[in-house]
DNA sequence: CATGAATGAGAGTTCATTCAT
DNA sequence: GATGAATGAACTCTCATTCAT
């Protein structure tokens, strides 16, 4: 029964995701996914050793995830600085809610498990929207809408100055004008500079 | 014996900060505290009734030193550039660190522990850091050095990706080139417009 | 396995009885309970969450018990008189006992725990035992045996005379000679009397 | 300087009488004499070894006092009856009291600490009470008041019920009406009887 | 496979008691 | 005498982890 095994492990993960989202990651037991979960002690060990494995794989789900749900939200004919604004108001959204999804429980987990090397979960999730955004800069400068010397550079910057800004709104909060002040600073190095 | 039970308070603190700086916050118990102070376990609970008491103590000491410590490191004859640039040294430096100071601690604990308001220690870190650069870079406009238009943007501008390459570093790991490529970009903004 | 759960839950039930019996209610620590059980120090924690939780269990079990052994210990052709005198014989034989159940345990914890209103253990107790005491003397009367104008009235004053006696006895100490000539003046407050 | 420490210790005992008052007696620690009394630590053990001790040294002074208030209360010319009947309404004011005296911290104490023998606090209590109302009744006998033929016995039974419902009272609770039942009672027994 | 009872390690916390000052 | 800091024992409670069924 590879396949009702193999059911009951997503069941666990998914239901483990919420947690995670939920109280972060240290503050996760076995015995809370346990709980949610509705299965048994014993059962749990039957597919993870310990929150760290189970949460290892919520994250390698979420990757995968992650890359569909991307692509399909994008409106077919934007032109690169729709999109651009798009994503980052999608960042914004995020940032403010008060459902942050696995961003704590990340950071709190990735403070102590600094394995992962090149498939470094975060370090993937940054890189990749680094490469996008790069490609919408590149795309806006190309159809003119952008001025830029360097996308790649500005696209990292970009994506140093959301981080940060994600990081002060988990911990002493952040207002949203706050937000939109620096949405609009980093947009406007694109555009104003002519 | 206000004195001697000051003197072990202190002692206390400065012993239990190292301890935060190793672990983190969520990690230690009051137990680790009491064994690296070689003192009693009801001895520590004299002083102190929580680890987050103890923490938040450390981070008060840490704000009363950092004041002192930030003037004093400044050369008297530097200009606004200068002076600019040696701080983004130094938080490169401490970015890079093995020692990466409180910052762990402080994220793990701030995640948890959201009351402050105003006198939110991250916040007032972070606020009182952006008036510097701010000033710096006015006073680097005035100078003829930088080219800026808003000076308070671009100040908080450079904080949010310090603190992003802050959390990157603690979290994901990072290259130092990497940090410099930032530092540079920033830097570049406010000087390669003209 | 419900069954075996229940069993063992019995066991624990049983077994702190005894220290109960034996240490009174405040002398009794969940450690005490584990180690009469010879049971881990989490596996008391499964079944019940305080000593006080375990106390009151203790009691509703008494209360079961104590129904059906009353009805048995009578024999079929007493009198009324008879059965009193029995009765007070064996509140006797308990008063001067080395171990005198779970009053002191049961006075210990009633002492801090007052809750219970109509189904208060104690309250519930005695006036059982006074709704016997009394139709015992109404029967008593109706044969001739006794002479009684008010049986609620003395069944009360007796067992508030037993109640007195009981503490007595816990406390200072109270000889089987006292005891007797408390039991003879309320017999003969029913018999002398015509 | 024995006077002053003679005054300090009866400030003590003072200060702690009140305490076991409230909380009787196994709830009493070391720390809260120490703390009610606002010295130190240290302080109370030159005086006092332990909470036992103390309390013991609490039932010395109260026997001391008990003795000189009894009298003082009784109105010059009053009849037997009528000092019996002020004895009982004394009896049952603090009874039904929320502040119960040191009762329950007797009882509690007593349950551990079986010593005493011929001195035991509340067996001299009790005794000496039990004197006192016998010789009320036997004079209310000599006066015609009373009618009763073992004034010993009427007299100890009367304080069995009075001890009964005491305890009653700390325990499960009484009203004040079961309580006038059961005085009355005890009284009708005393004058009804012709 | 699945269960959940059981274990035991470990953290938190409170106090009685001592002792240097 | 008096202080109160310091110690360490004792207790409570929670989980990760195992294992018989």
């Amino acid at each position: 029964m590879s396949d009702k095994s193999a059911q009951k492990k997503k069941y666990i993960l998914e239901t483990a995701r919420s947690v995670f989202m939920e109280k972060g990651f240290k503050n996760v037991t076995m015995k809370d996914i346990v709980e949610a979960c509705n299965i048994s002690r014993g059962g749990l060990y039957l597919y993870f050793a310990s929150t760290k494995e189970i949460f290892l794989e919520v994250l390698r789900l979420e990757q995968l995830e992650a890359d569909d749900v991307f692509e399909k939200s994008i409106p077919e004919e934007a032109g690169p600085a729709d999109i651009l604004a798009l994503f980052l108001k999608e960042q914004k959204r995020e940032l403010l809610s008060k459902k942050p999804g696995l961003t704590k429980a990340s950071y709190e987990f990735f403070f102590e498990n600094h394995e992962g090397g090149k498939n470094h979960f975060l370090k993937k999730q940054f890189d990749s929207a680094v490469l996008v955004i790069q490609k919408l800069i590149e795309a806006g400068v190309e159809s003119g809408e952008f001025y830029c010397e360097d996308a790649r550079r500005a696209a990292s910057n970009i994506m140093y100055v959301l981080e940060g800004l994600k990081i002060a709104s988990q911990t002493r909060g952040i207002s949203e004008a706050a937000v939109d002040r620096e949405i609009l600073y980093v947009m406007q190095g694109l555009i104003a500079e002519e």
